[in-house]
RNA sequence: GGACCGGUAGUUCAGCUGGUUAGAAUGCCGGCCUGUCACGCCGGAGGUCGCGGGUUCGAGUCCCGUCCGGUCCGCCA
């Protein structure tokens, strides 16, 4: 007789006879009769125990909820007499034979039904409880059938798994790192990755041609419901492919996986040049589900009388654009409106302008707005047909620095998406391609965009002598408004490789310090290399429908970067910082 | 670093412009019920209103500070 899961009882025959492991979920009693809901991780089922045999009810008397009990039963139809076959626990029951207590059990703290709403704190302090339920039991399972899926499509295309340091070397580019002090070398510290880019290039140089790793990485940067200071990436990297080979080989794993574990056919996924989508969407991860885009109308405002307006369209950093919402004016009332504005003023706009469309042949009086009286006749009529207005509609407008419209009113598509139900359809990826290869700080330095390791899509010299311009060979994988991944072709010369750090304003000096084991290897014949990764948690959490990272994470931090279940990160004793030759500045309050 | 929301029974929440002994549901404990399944009925226990200070005759409620949780901006691929 084997232990079967309560899953598996569903399959088993009637007048079988079984073991089954679990949990109580519930008890209920009914005279002489009690119930028990088991639960484990495949499901629920329902036991039955009488007074048939008095010894062993006895002991089924003692058992509460979440009591880990072994019962030997007999299969059988369900009663006919369930009155609510909907929320009846299956269509067959245990008749329970014996019972078996394993571990007794206090009350859970929070309830485990699906139907309970929980708050988050009280969860992730007993996360273990959390867990038990079925609804996080599913999304973790799905986790590992995305990571099973994707290391099989993998392996089978001849990609190897190679593991990389945890304690590395920092490298002072992008995120802040979190670094771990060294105890046999004084004054000196690890850094845990941010992602394990540069040794995935050098295993390039080595002649692993095609690397993938399920990889921790490490940022110490403010938390978001979809960033964690930990987080998992899957780390590709592969020699002599150029950018399309890559995407093809990538593209074909994602589709795969959502056949495979959603059954959702992808479809082919489009080609989007970054300035496109910042031109008709404001960011550089459209959510292609909804059907609004934004038009630049500053060519029309330059000489209107509304300095609001006249003032961007004039500034070569500016810019005015329109974004249509078909049928706006009776979605969105004055409030709605008023709450965009506030909406929008957290991105750094000032206001939001907007025309109501009441009659488009009536110019003069058809428009319903406040700002329509600054624009001239012919100005009104030139902006409707731009955005190809319609009777009903409601127009928006974003008009100042070209970078706050855009995420202003970028971010305003997603919302109004979002408030609207304005979806087209489930899912909508595509990759954004052609990036600019350095973007500017604000304190008129560049950075790189990607990280310093992408390669320009021009020559040294021409990236010397107009780096502004600069295209990289750079992509992204968006799904719905997400970016899922993103790689590039990385330089494999070490001369690009210095022009990148010099027009970074990285000196000689300082790329040998902190590069120069990478340069080191593009010496020794490093070959043609690009490659991608993809953040699993937010792939996960876009599969199973979350709403945080978190749900999709067994162990999160908190918005504060801590754990209150371990209560991590905790002090240390006066010994081991003395190991680490470390004295604190200031000692911590000491609270009674 | 900043903006906003929340913190009241184990849990989810209500508690109005400050007013007597802080409520409900659920869970928990006890009793009843021979087929329940969000069972039902009767009874009971359960509270430092996050913490500190202030205003007031009087604070869960108002003010200041602080801690915790969350959403977002900055930051971060």
């Amino acid at each position: 007789m084997r232990t079967l899961y309560c899953g598996d009882v569903r399959s088993a025959h009637i007048d079988q006879t079984i073991t089954i492991n679990g949990w109580v979920h519930r008890r209920r009693d009914h005279g002489g009769v009690i119930f028990l809901d088991v639960r484990d991780r495949e499901g629920l089922v329902q036991v039955v125990f009488d007074q048939d045999d008095p010894e062993q009810f006895a002991i089924a008397d003692r058992v509460r909820s979440e009591y880990v009990i072994e019962i030997e039963g007999r299969v059988r139809a369900r009663s006919e007499n369930t009155v609510n076959k909907e929320m009846a626990t299956g269509e067959i029951e245990i008749y329970g034979l014996k019972i078996n207590v394993v571990n007794s059990a206090k009350t859970p703290p929070f309830p485990l039904d699906e139907y309970s709403d929980v708050g988050e704190d009280v969860r992730l302090k007993f996360r273990y409880m959390d867990l038990r339920r079925p609804e996080m039991q599913q999304k973790l399972m799905l986790r590992s059938k995305i990571t099973g899926a994707i290391r099989r499509y993998l392996e089978d295309q001849g990609f190897l798994d190679i593991e990389t340091p945890i304690l590395t070397k920092a490298t002072p580019e992008g995120a802040r790192d979190y670094l771990v002090p060294s105890r046999t070398h004084e004054h000196s510290f690890f850094a845990l990755p941010q992602s394990p880019q540069l040794f995935k290039q050098l295993l390039m140089v080595s002649g692993f041609d095609r690397y993938y790793q399920i990889a921790k990485c490490f940022r110490d940067e403010d938390l978001r419901a979809d960033r964690q200071p930990e987080f998992t990436q899957i780390d590709i990297e592969t020699s002599f492919m150029n950018e399309d080979e890559i995407m093809s080989i990538t593209e074909g794993m994602i589709k795969q996986l959502f056949k495979n574990v959603l059954d959702v056919d992808l479809g082919e996924m489009p080609h989007m040049p970054f300035s496109e989508a910042i031109e008709k969407y404001g960011v550089d991860k459209p959510d292609m589900r909804i059907p609004l885009e934004m038009v630049t109308v500053s060519d029309l405002m330059g000489e209107v009388e509304f300095k609001v307006f006249s003032g961007p369209a004039k500034d070569p950093k500016g810019r005015v654009a329109a974004m249509k919402v078909p049928s706006g004016n009776d979605k969105l009332t004055r409030k709605q409106i008023d709450d965009y504005t506030k909406f929008v003023g957290i991105y750094g706009a000032k206001g939001l302008a907007y025309i109501k469309v009441n009659d488009k042949s009536n110019l003069e009086e058809g428009l319903q707005s406040p700002i329509v009286k600054f624009l001239p006749v012919d100005v009104r009529a030139a902006i409707l047909e731009r955005v190809g207005a319609e009777n009903g509609d409601l127009i928006f407008f974003g008009a100042d620095k070209a970078k706050i419209v855009n995420e202003s009113l970028g971010a305003l598509r997603n919302k109004l998406g979002e408030d609207l139900n304005l979806y087209t359809c489930e899912w909508a990826p595509l990759w954004v391609v052609d990036f600019p290869m350095f973007e500017e700080n604000g304190d008129g330095e560049l950075t790189a965009l990607h990280h310093p390791f992408t390669a320009p899509s021009c020559s040294p010299e021409e990236l010397k002598a107009n780096p502004e311009a600069a295209l990289s060979r750079a992509y992204d994988m968006i799904l719905n408004g997400v970016e899922l991944g993103g790689g590039s072709i990385r330089i494999h010369e070490e001369s690009m490789q210095q022009t990148v750090f010099e027009v970074l304003g990285i000196g000689p000096e300082e790329q040998e310090e902190k590069f120069g084991f990478l340069l080191g290897a593009l010496r020794y014949g490093a070959p043609t290399h690009g490659g991608l990764a993809f953040g699993l948690d937010r792939l996960v959490m876009l599969m199973t429908g979350a709403q945080s990272i978190r749900e999709v994470i067994a162990f999160p931090k908190t918005q504060t970067a801590a754990c209150v279940m371990t209560d991590a990160p905790g002090e240390a004793t006066e010994e081991a910082l003395k190991d680490l030759h470390i004295r604190l500045r200031q000692k911590p309050k000491v609270e009674s």
